[in-house]
DNA sequence: GCAGGTTGCGCCTTCGACGTT
DNA sequence: AAACGTCGAAGGCGCAACCTG
């Protein structure tokens, strides 16, 4: 709270009275703009600036005025270096990941730049390519550089795990899709009760079994809903097909869709996301069985799009905004507490969404 | 190049050695390492350490050799506010958009942070709430707070026009998807160019018109899409025939492709991108219009899903990378000549994708 | 001349402690 | 007592000095 004081005092110039440039003579100026400045143009002192900017009581309302005024004409901006150097903090927290692309990825992180805006922190991000290993590495080394106070890591644990990494000590972390609860702070969807809940509703649909498209075995969160999905199998006493490999896209779902199209008894698939559900979707298309009435899908993630595939697909919702603002809340009471030694994991709840992909087996 | 510097000096510490604590008594310790307290370590004085720090010369390797070990032990990271305030610049570029979730900004957002970090410049993100309008006043406002060298605009342009809003001097831009060309640089999508080469496309193939599923009024790359749309029309001589307002949801093409079902004479329709002609796919199934028989359909964007959609989807190509590639290169060289007098527009060519949702019309 | 230590200053802001009116 | 100004210090780092082996 105390950290919206500037902001509302420094308040930017309104309308578009003065367009092109400043009150500075020379017109476009690029040049950085001290509390000095500032206090000599409204003719008072640095320190009465310094007051004004922080809100702090002891200003009369004329001399804040003629203040402001001075910020506005100047474009005055406090530099925030030789704040966060005087804070001790930065009010940034960094977020290191692999790909935007995927589905998941990018509702988190807008989360977590929404929930962390809402907070007074900024959000810095460092993408990693994953091609090279090295890359990590590097990540990892320039987050020590980085002006962060805290760290969210979106990204398979593995990378973690090649020890050749270790996050600098001194900056706070919490961990999504990994299972990483003993050393780091996890937040993440409760992937095995939502793969759960799906192979379940296909066997009360009277399905004999499922097959299982699989996500990348890079990724813990696809080794979970695997092994969830086996695990619902072998409970219920059914056979356990062999699961068919995919890596998130649309086009190994579709590559694995092609293959069981050609098993005849298979009448049920999960897979373990929207993507290969669409491409299984094409591939059974394509090949004249028809879903949901020879096999039925259900996918991962309810992306918005998968209420318009063809037909409207069965799916986990995942619910990734409320994953971002938990990520945030754990860093943030770190940061606050200073209390870090206390790992867990924080599971945010799945929900099946049953739409028109799934039915009961053809009674033949 | 001098940037790389200090990352390649200040490597972590190797192997899952040492796991939980640092050389530092007492554990965890979550308390920040100066130079001083690394030189009192290694036994020599701080400035030996910044010339070790900086790749400096003037340092013999035994000596190096401590000072880096001490790093280490210490876990020091330099003080990115000190060295910012020092150096007067921060080394950060700041992203200022609406929605991660769409799908071209999420990818424009991957490609600007990854040629960025490849430059030494880290990515910092400010989110905006679109639904209150304060709130973009409140992003610049906060930008002007913020630690950022340059800014990269990825919205419509017109809430850059609600004159309230006026980006603080001092801060080079680079906006996407606008028309701002004479105020500040631009880098965006050919949209026209890929819209025409869509629309032709349809009429090439023999359909006597083409209708058109449009993105937000308040979007400028909808806009374009739709201008180049009629424009390719008009200058053919064709009939224009309303076009129906979507909002980019699957949804919204969805509603629109049940009322252009309903039109006997439509055989072709252009959506202002993917994700509506994936409605529109559905809509036209479910009412038994097939595609491309009955109906052929392109979309623009070129999703990765786009190509397993039923049937495979004609789209336009965008390529978001160059587009994000280019952002950078754009605030750069300003930042780095200083020279942003010279705003202008460079546009990224799109391409042509053709697939399997479009045909020639039925020759009844 | 080279490997180093030592000193001091500046970057910009915040804050506390005193001043004065 | 309220509204200011002045002064000094701190925060971590980099650099330019100058000085010692």
């Amino acid at each position: 709270m105390d950290l919206n004081g500037p902001e509302q005092q420094v308040a930017p110039v309104a309308g578009g009275a003065r367009r092109g440039g400043s009150g500075v003579p020379g017109g476009r100026r690029k040049q950085r703009v001290s509390m000095a400045d500032v206090a000599k143009l409204a003719g008072v002192s640095s320190q009465t600036v310094s007051r004004v900017s922080n809100g702090h009581t002891g200003v009369i309302g004329s001399t804040r005025e003629q203040v402001l005024a001075a910020m506005r004409e100047l474009g005055y901006r406090p530099n925030s270096a030789a704040r966060a150097l005087r804070y001790g903090r930065f009010n940034t927290i960094g977020v290191i990941l692999f790909s935007l692309s995927s589905t998941g990825s990018s509702r988190t992180v807008e989360a977590i730049a929404t929930h962390a805006a809402a907070e007074g922190y900024a959000i810095t991000l460092i993408p990693i390519d994953v091609a090279t290993q090295d890359n990590v590495l590097g990540a990892f080394t320039r987050m020590g550089e980085l002006a962060v106070d805290a760290v969210i890591v979106i990204m398979e644990i593995h990378l973690l795990d090649t020890a050749t990494v270790q996050l600098p000590p001194g900056v706070h972390v919490v961990v999504v899709d990994s299972d990483a609860g003993d050393r780091y702070g996890v937040v993440d969807t409760d992937q095995a009760d939502g793969a759960r809940g799906a192979v379940r509703h296909l066997l009360e649909l009277g399905h004999r079994t499922v097959w299982h498209v699989s996500g990348p075995g890079s990724s813990y969160a696809a080794q979970r809903r695997a092994q969830a999905w086996r695990t619902v199998l072998e409970a219920a006493g059914r056979p356990v097909p062999v699961p068919l490999d995919g890596d998130w896209s649309a086009e190994s779902g579709y590559t694995a869709g092609l293959r069981l199209a050609e098993e005849p008894d298979c009448t049920a698939v999960f897979a373990a996301n929207d993507q290969m559900a669409l491409g299984l979707l094409r591939a059974f298309h394509e090949r004249g069985r028809s879903v949901p009435a020879d096999i039925s899908v259900v996918g991962f993630d309810d992306t918005p799009d998968a209420a318009f595939f063809i037909p409207p697909l069965t799916t986990v919702h995942q619910d990734f905004a409320e994953v971002g603002r938990r990520c945030v809340e754990g860093v943030l009471r770190q940061i606050r507490t200073g209390d870090d030694s206390r790992p867990g994991t924080d599971l945010v709840p799945a929900r099946l969404v049953v739409r028109d992909s799934t039915a009961p087996p053809r009674t033949t």
